[in-house]
DNA sequence: ACTTTATTTTTCCAAACTGGAAGATTTCCG
DNA sequence: CGGAAATCTTCCAGTTTGGAAAAATAAAGT
């Protein structure tokens, strides 16, 4: 069943049909959704088979059960988010500093948008341990974070970026993106600000750089990359 | 029973026993410990009692019900909230409006940090629409955040804090501050960030000073507040 | 001490919901 | 058409749900 569902299954005598596949991915956009809303515990596969308008032993027979189906749609969010990172990460590849990170930046904004979840699911499950969370710090946030890790530390070099730990700094980039836009139905009514807004979106993502890259660039480095080694 | 239960019980024969008041800071305290963690939805009254190490009927006694109950612990978190923010602000009644901002900030961060819940919650209830939202935004989210808008705007104004929307400005502070610390678990794992020790909270403060209130406040209202009126 | 009230404990309920299994049925590919 | 893939229907045994009601205990108030 194609590369959506659990565990590659050996050899299927036939190929997996094209109903199926819109089926998998109306229970995975469902899932992100569920679990995002109530968590992992307070989530039950029925609510996710009756909004993805299908029947609940679907997800048994998709997903084996309702932690696969999680790891699936966490896969889905993730695998997606570093696409859209990594396709920003190319289109600048001879930027400057800077505009690489700042063009990330307008990504990750984009991204969380359009997919809330990203960030929803991580306060969820971080808010006590558990086999999900290690299983989601190891195979996808510690890969993402150890490459944004040495930009932030390049453009510190530089003087783009205050000083201070890496770690800390892009944490707080992650939550002034991805986590502001997690509060969209609490924004609107406490602080007027209303995320539906393309323009918003904007305005926020040039508020982060404003406020986290407001050096710029020596004119030594901005031609290419690398100045110190 | 009390400022702590439900709406005045107009006029008891009798005056609230100390124990009963035991109970229901269990309660409360394992309330928002049990609703920070799965949500309303995600978190039955039985676990709470269990928590609370108090037989579950307990609940309907003191609160009347789950929502009331919810409605009591929300009460009590940002209560305190506001409370520690005040103090801050009154202890500093005298100093330029940069220090006074930077006070703030260290009473948020400590406060994020002993009580996690307060940003927990928040997001839980932002997933999505609730009658719980709104009474939250209305009771308790705009009242603060009108003052703090406030302060944010003076700060612009005298060119400390970068500009741009004050009510973005601000929500990124918060972000940065309540939001990192409720990813507390994620952090240790993904970014070798520890919570737990003390300094990393100082540092936590002095990055979100550095980074949102990079200038220096002018000669001129350095001494006493009001400048601009 | 004795009555009255506040608080806790025990027991119960009816309903909804849980994740998952099993088998019948339909749809599609070759 | 034959057979595999996918879906639909039905069922289950057990747990959990929020809350009601009544019985028991503990603390005041006098």
């Amino acid at each position: 069943m194609s590369e959506e569902t659990v565990l590659s299954q050996a050899a299927p005598g036939r190929k997996q049909q094209q109903r199926s596949i819109v089926t998998q991915q109306k229970l995975l956009d469902a899932a992100i959704e569920a679990f995002s809303e109530n968590g992992f515990k307070g989530t039950s596969t029925r609510d996710i088979a009756e909004r993805a308008g299908v029947h609940h032993p679907l997800i048994t027979y998709h997903f084996k059960n309702k932690d696969q189906l999680w790891r699936a749609a966490a896969d889905h969010i993730f695998i997606a988010f570093s696409h859209s990172l990594a396709k920003s990460l190319e289109e600048n590849r001879d930027m400057c500093p800077k505009k690489r990170m700042s063009a990330m930046i307008f990504a990750y904004v984009n991204y969380a948008k359009s997919q809330p979840a990203l960030h929803k699911v991580m306060v969820q499950e971080a808010s006590y341990p558990s086999p999900r969370l290690e299983w989601l710090i190891e195979k996808h946030l510690k890969p993402l974070f150890q490459v944004t890790f040495g930009m932030i530390e390049k453009l510190q070099q530089l003087g783009v970026a205050p000083p201070g730990n890496p770690a800390l700094l892009f944490n707080m980039i992650r939550l002034s993106s991805g986590g502001l836009l997690a509060l969209g139905n609490e924004l609107a009514g406490s602080s007027g600000i209303d995320i539906e807004n393309p323009e918003t979106l904007s305005e926020i993502a040039d508020m982060i750089i404003r406020v986290f890259l407001p050096g710029e660039v020596p004119a030594a480095s901005a031609a290419q990359k690398g100045a110190a080694a």
